[in-house]
DNA sequence: CGCGGGATAGACAGAACTGTCTGTTCGTGG
DNA sequence: CCACGAACAGACAGTTCTGTCTATCCCGCG
């Protein structure tokens, strides 16, 4: 049976690999991270490392779901939604709490694009985060229908570019790259109206 | 003396590598691209290739400096400059351009969030790329000024964030991502005029 | 007490990476 | 015709990468 990480015990070994790859992987990509510091900065064997990840491959996989969890679930869905009331003011908040997010210590890009620009679009690994983006630009496109807003999908693919482009600017050093894109969203919600 | 390039010649060594990386490093970055297979490729020998370019980040530059004259001035400036009349509209035609770039097979991403990407914001790749990517929001920036715009500067990073955005689009396979883009873009003239 | 599962450290294989070096060949200008 | 520079092929060193394997250890449970 495996213990579900009991609080204040010592995390597993495969949820310290998990920790640790997280970290590693949201700030450097994947490419420019090797498994040997993987296992290093984790505390655990080379053989316990494979047992529960047969290749770094599976590795990274299982960050980009733990992405998928913590950030596009965890930061941008749940937190935008504590923020405003109507379906409107939580899409515009995605944009407030990427404000906070550039500015935090805690701003580690955008694991996904970063993915995808490394391995290409017909890797495994290019597919699985189209996929992670699809399954964003959902939470965007069922919150415009909630809005009433015509078209959905199409209008979520623009929202998305705004989200896309304000991150890239923001790695850049852009720091007030939310406050732009959100200006143009409210305007993007205007035509969609 | 170094002979310019002499067309229907043979291409120097130096050319072919450059040729080939750039090629190699716009669609698949530089992390992984080896220069081995920019050697072989270029059907150079090793000791000339590091004659010619004393490292890889050597090498990394000067396709960033290329990329910046072929695609940055050659593609994006002048190609849409061509297709307007006035500032304003040399300035939609922007995504025009994108839009055939977009769905053409030359389409190769965007080299330079690529890179930073790869390699973060710290290191002189990302640094070189940072600065690449200010020496395009320039263009946008000049062009906004002769169009009267209030604030280019501010506008140019609004804009970019279109630019930015649209192209990651692309890349994922929205091949409509560039008429998005035009249209937030249209609005946002609106706002700064 | 003893056994088994999961973890440990770390050697090892084989490939790929960057960069160095040796020795040869070829074309051109003096 | 010869000398020189540039490019050639390719071996080599040293590191790093992924993935395998051995051998040991520790802890909880029957």
């Amino acid at each position: 049976m495996q213990a579900p990480e009991t609080p204040g015990a010592t995390p597993t070994a495969r949820e310290r690999i998990l920790a640790t790859s997280y970290r590693l992987f949201a700030r450097r990509g994947v490419l420019g991270v090797g498994v040997d510091e993987v296992i290093e900065r984790s505390h655990v064997a080379k053989a316990t490392f494979y047992k529960h990840f047969p290749s770094k491959n599976d590795l990274v996989l299982a960050f980009l779901d733990r992405r998928e969890r913590e950030w596009t679930v965890g930061l941008v869905e749940a937190e935008s939604h504590k923020r405003g009331e109507t379906a409107e003011e939580r899409l515009l908040a995605i944009f407030d709490v990427f404000d906070e997010w550039f500015r935090s210590d805690d701003f580690d890009g955008i694991a996904f694009i970063t993915v995808l620009l490394e391995m290409g679009k017909s890797h495994p690994l290019g597919q699985a985060s189209i996929q992670h983006l699809a399954n964003l630009r959902a939470i965007v496109s069922k919150r415009a229908a909630e809005a009433g807003l015509r078209d959905p999908e199409q209008f979520a693919r623009s929202w998305q570019i705004l989200m896309k482009g304000s991150i890239i600017a923001a790695l850049e050093g852009d720091l007030d790259a939310a406050q732009r894109a959100k200006a143009m969203a409210a305007n993007l919600i205007e035509q969609f109206r």
